[in-house]
DNA sequence: ATAAACTATAAAGTATACTTGAAGGTCAAG
DNA sequence: CTTGACCTTCAAGTATACTTTATAGTTTAT
């Protein structure tokens, strides 16, 4: 498929895309040139690209997103280092899913005063003073 | 204290807590001036920053934290426009813990395909062609 | 055949969140 | 009374992740 059908399906644009390619987030897997020049994207791709859009929503960056997807070369030392990696990364969403949930308590505390402040103007903000 | 000493509190460094409070996200509860000119902070903005760097690991940008964060003033509206964010937020959370623990359980799918990979190499390595 | 709608590259621009650097004022110790 | 460690402001620089712009080639529809 083209570069815009690929946009639509993964809901990025076309620029998006190549700069991810430029990144070195697709390979051969993903896209080839056609004679053309014009790129030409796999089912593989639409897949890959939904991915990388939620991996990258928990928080990942590029660069990371590009160490954890990129294609198992059989090296047995940098599928260690990708292990090790991943481990280190599983960690690190543990503790951003607790940070998640304690600033969720915090807003939610803070929201109730809020309301509270907000239930007390209404009530009070016809009085006469006192 | 002066800032060198928040700086430490907070595990900030000086610059970038002068940078938050360009930014709106210190007031008069935090900071005041001196005859000097040099800062000087409240206990109260140990606490204000502490929450800021939480706020913020959890995903929240500078100027969201400023709607959140800031100093009550009493406008019935703006105490609506407050809970309404607030309460935007909560859900943007939820969505986020959600992607997250999706991520999280294909980052272990991943973990456990390479492992599977290492075991596999790991005993074959030394094999003779077949 | 020509206009509209794509495709391509490269380079520059944008937003966020800082960090670094320059140039100078203040303060405590020896 | 000067040295060193602070403090100040302002401007510029950095990294990330795009987006926009400019220029040009290709395909599709009429």
């Amino acid at each position: 498929m083209k570069i815009h059908v690929l946009a639509q399906k993964t809901g990025l644009n076309p620029p998006t895309i190549r700069y991810y390619e430029k990144e070195g987030l697709l390979d051969r897997r993903h896209v080839e040139r056609r004679d053309n020049n014009y790129r030409e994207y796999t089912e593989e791709a639409v897949e890959h690209l939904l991915l990388i859009k939620r991996v990258q929503a928990a928080g990942f960056t590029i660069r990371e997103i590009k160490v954890i997807l990129k294609e198992e070369d059989g090296n047995k030392l940098e599928l260690s280092r990708a292990i090790e990696f991943l481990r280190k990364k599983m960690k690190e969403m543990d503790r951003r899913k607790r940070e998640l949930e304690e600033s969720q308590s915090l807003l939610a505390r803070m929201l109730n005063n809020k309301l509270a402040l907000l239930a007390k103007k209404g009530t009070s903000e016809n009085k006469p003073l006192p």
